[in-house]
DNA sequence: ATCGCTTTTGAAAACGTTTTCAGCGAGAGA
DNA sequence: TCTCTCGCTGAAAACGTTTTCAAAAGCGAT
C-alpha cells in the first residue's frame, strides 16, 4: 500500500495470472466474468495504476504528444495551445510544450527532443524564417505532425490548418482605400514567416487591383520582439511620404506599432488608420477600438488537435491534408473615418 | 538504418556486449579508453540515441515535469512558463504542461494525470479556490514540487515561490491616500485565491493604519474570467460611494474593470485613479497608462525551476521552503493627480 | 470414448534499457 | 608457484507491462 501496486501484485491478490490481469483490464475478448470482477475488484482494492512507461515501452504508444512553439507567451499561440489541448486531454493524450524561443535553429533541437521521447503526434507552430532542416526532419521522421499557419511539409501524415489571411487582408485595403487613403503601410513579421508572406501578397495584390502604384517606403518587416517591431515602425515613420493608414500583421507587431505611434505623437483614428491582425484584449480596449482581422483561435486549434487524432488513428490514409480556416475583417474606430487627402485630392 | 538503432545493434556493431555500450555511453568509470572509443564510434555511426521510455523505466525517473496552471492563456502565467521552461530544458528536463481551465474540480484529476506519467517534479500555478484534495495529493504523493504563489503545503519536498503583494500594496494604498483619495475601492480574485488574500489583507491593513474606515461597498470579488471581473466591477459602479480610485488584483480582473469603466463613461485618470497588478502589455500602452505592482516574471519562472531542481537533487535535504520574491509600485499617470475630494474637504 | 472446435487461462517472450553479479586476465605479494 | 586483489568485461536479471503461444477445459458431434 505504501508502494505502487504492479499488475503482479494484483494477480497475486487476485489469484490468477497477470496475463489475466492485463486482458481483463484491459477489456480483451474471451475473458469470463468471474475472472474479470475478481480482477476489477483486486485491482481497485489495491488502487492498481498501470506504470505509464512500461505499458508504453511495451506497447510502442506514448499517448502523448508534442507541441513546438515559438512563444508560449503570445496570447494568440497560448489561446491555440489552450483549445487544442483540451481536445487532445479528453482523448486521453498528454502534451508536453517546448518552446524556440523564437529562435529559428532552436527550432530542429526542439523537434529532435520531441521525438527521442516518442510522441504519438506533433503540432508545429514554430517560427523558423528558414525551416529547411525542421521540414526534413519531420518529413523523414513521419510522426503525425500538424503545422499551424504554415504551409505543409510533403509527408505521409503531415497536415496543416491555416487561416484565410488573404482575402481579410484584401477587404481590409479596400476598405482603406475606399475612405480615400493612398498611402497605406503594412508591417509583417519576418519575410520568410508563413503568415506574413501571405498577408503581404495579399496587401501587394489588392493594391494592384486597386491601380495604387506600390511604394517600398511604405512596407517594412520586423522580427518577433515587439521592440525591434517598435524600431521598425519608427523607420517607416521617417519615410516619406507618410502612410495615412496602417496594416499591421501581427499581435506582437501592434505592441511595437503602437509603441512608434505615441512616440511619434501620432494620433490613431485621426492621424492614421489602423488595422491589425488578431482580436486581443489590446485592441478592444484601446481607445479608440482597433479594427481588426479576426479569427477563431479555439476553432484553429480543436481542428489542430482533430485533424492530428485523425492523422493518428488513419495510420496514412487519405484524408483532407489542409484546411483553411476563415477570418473576418471588423471594422472599429481606429480605421472608421475618411482620410483628409480625400478631400485635398477631390 | 530505416528503424531505430537499438542499444544492441550498436553492441554487435561495436562487438562488445550492451551493458558495456551502456557503460561506456554513460561514462561510468573502470572502461578501457579503447573500448570507449569503438563504442562511441558505432554508436554515432548507426546515431543511435537511447529509448526514451526504456531508460526511463529502468532508471525509475522520466526527467520530465509536470506543470499545472489554470490558463495559459494568462500572459502572466504564459510569461513565467516560459523562462521555467528554459531553465527547466537546459538541464535536460522536457515540461509537460496541463490546464485545469481554471476549474478547481479538474486540478486533481490534472495532478493525478502528471503522477501517473511519473513526472520527476511539479510546479503548481492552478487556481483552485479551495485546494483540499490537491494539497493532500501533493502531499501523500511525495513528488518535489513548488507551488507559484500559493500558501506551501506541508510536505517533505514541497516549496513555494510568492510574490511580495502585501508592501506595494500597501505603498499603492499610500499612494492614493496621499492623492487625497479616501473611497478607494478593491476588486480581486476569488477569495480563497492566495494572491488575492494577501492583497486584500494588504489593503485592508493599509486602510486602517490610514485611519480609513473600510467599506464593504467597495470591494468586491470576481472570478478569473473577465466578463465576471466586468460584472463585478459594474455592480461596485452601481454602489454608492463611488470610489474615486480603484486597486485591480489582477490582470483579467483587469480588463474586465476596463470594459466597465468605459462603460460607464468613467475616465481613467481623471474621474478615477487606478492601480493594477502585473505590467502586461496593456497597462504601458493605454492611455492614460495605468499604475502597476510590477514584479520580475522571469526571475519568478527561473527560481521555480531552481527551487524545483534542487528538490529534485538534494532528495528531501533541508533547503530554503519558500522564497518571496519583491514586487515593485511604477506609479503612472492613471493615478498619478490629485483627487477632485482634497479640494472639496480641504 | 474420441475427435475437433471454441473459450478460457497461464507461462514465457518481448519491449530496450540499466545494474548486479560473476568471470577473466594481469600484476603483486607470499 | 599459488593466491589475492584489481581493472575490465559479458551474461543475465530487472524494470512493469502487453502479447504470443500453448495448454487446459468445456462441449457438441461422430
Amino acid at each position: 500500500m505504501s508502494q505502487k501496486a504492479t499488475i503482479h501484485d494484483v494477480a497475486h491478490h487476485a489469484r490468477v495470472s497477470v496475463s489475466s490481469v492485463s486482458r481483463a483490464l484491459n477489456n480483451y475478448p474471451h475473458v469470463s466474468e468471474a475472472l474479470k470482477t475478481r480482477v476489477v475488484e483486486a485491482a481497485e482494492e489495491l488502487d492498481y495504476q498501470p506504470a505509464f512507461l512500461a505499458h508504453s515501452l511495451r506497447r510502442g504508444e506514448t499517448n502523448s504528444i508534442g507541441f513546438l512553439v515559438g512563444s508560449i507567451a503570445n496570447p494568440v499561440i497560448s489561446t491555440i495551445y489552450e483549445a487544442a489541448a483540451e481536445a487532445l486531454a479528453t482523448n486521453g493524450y498528454a502534451v508536453t510544450l517546448v518552446s524556440s524561443r523564437n529562435q529559428a535553429d532552436l527550432d530542429i533541437a526542439c523537434l529532435r527532443l520531441l521525438a527521442s521521447r516518442q510522441v504519438s503526434g506533433l503540432i508545429v507552430s514554430s517560427a523558423s524564417e528558414s525551416p529547411e532542416p525542421s521540414r526534413r526532419f519531420i518529413q523523414e521522421t513521419n510522426i503525425p505532425t500538424v503545422m499551424l499557419d504554415r504551409a505543409p511539409v510533403d509527408g505521409e501524415r503531415v497536415f496543416a490548418v491555416q487561416s484565410d489571411h488573404e482575402s481579410s487582408i484584401r477587404e481590409a485595403v479596400f476598405h482603406l482605400v475606399e475612405n480615400g487613403h493612398r498611402n497605406i503601410g503594412f508591417i509583417g513579421g519576418p519575410q520568410g514567416f508563413y503568415p506574413t508572406q501571405q498577408r503581404f501578397r495579399a496587401y501587394q495584390e489588392a493594391l494592384a487591383e486597386a491601380r495604387i502604384p506600390p511604394r517600398s517606403e511604405l512596407v517594412r518587416f520586423a522580427s518577433f520582439t515587439e521592440t525591434d517591431a517598435f524600431a521598425e515602425a519608427l523607420l517607416l515613420m521617417r519615410n516619406r511620404p507618410l502612410p495615412t493608414a496602417l496594416i499591421v500583421a501581427g499581435n506582437i507587431i501592434l505592441i511595437g506599432a503602437l509603441q512608434a505611434l505615441q512616440d511619434r505623437q501620432l494620433t490613431v483614428g485621426r492621424d492614421i488608420a489602423l488595422v491589425a491582425c488578431d482580436d486581443i484584449h489590446l485592441t478592444q480596449l484601446y481607445r479608440p477600438p482597433v479594427t481588426v482581422i479576426r479569427r477563431d483561435l479555439n476553432l484553429l486549434g480543436k481542428t489542430a488537435a482533430r485533424l492530428l487524432l485523425q492523422g493518428i488513428a488513419n495510420n496514412g490514409n487519405r484524408t483532407d491534408r489542409v484546411i483553411k480556416l476563415p477570418t473576418q475583417l471588423v471594422i472599429r474606430e481606429s480605421s472608421d473615418y475618411l482620410c483628409d487627402e480625400l478631400f485635398i485630392r477631390g
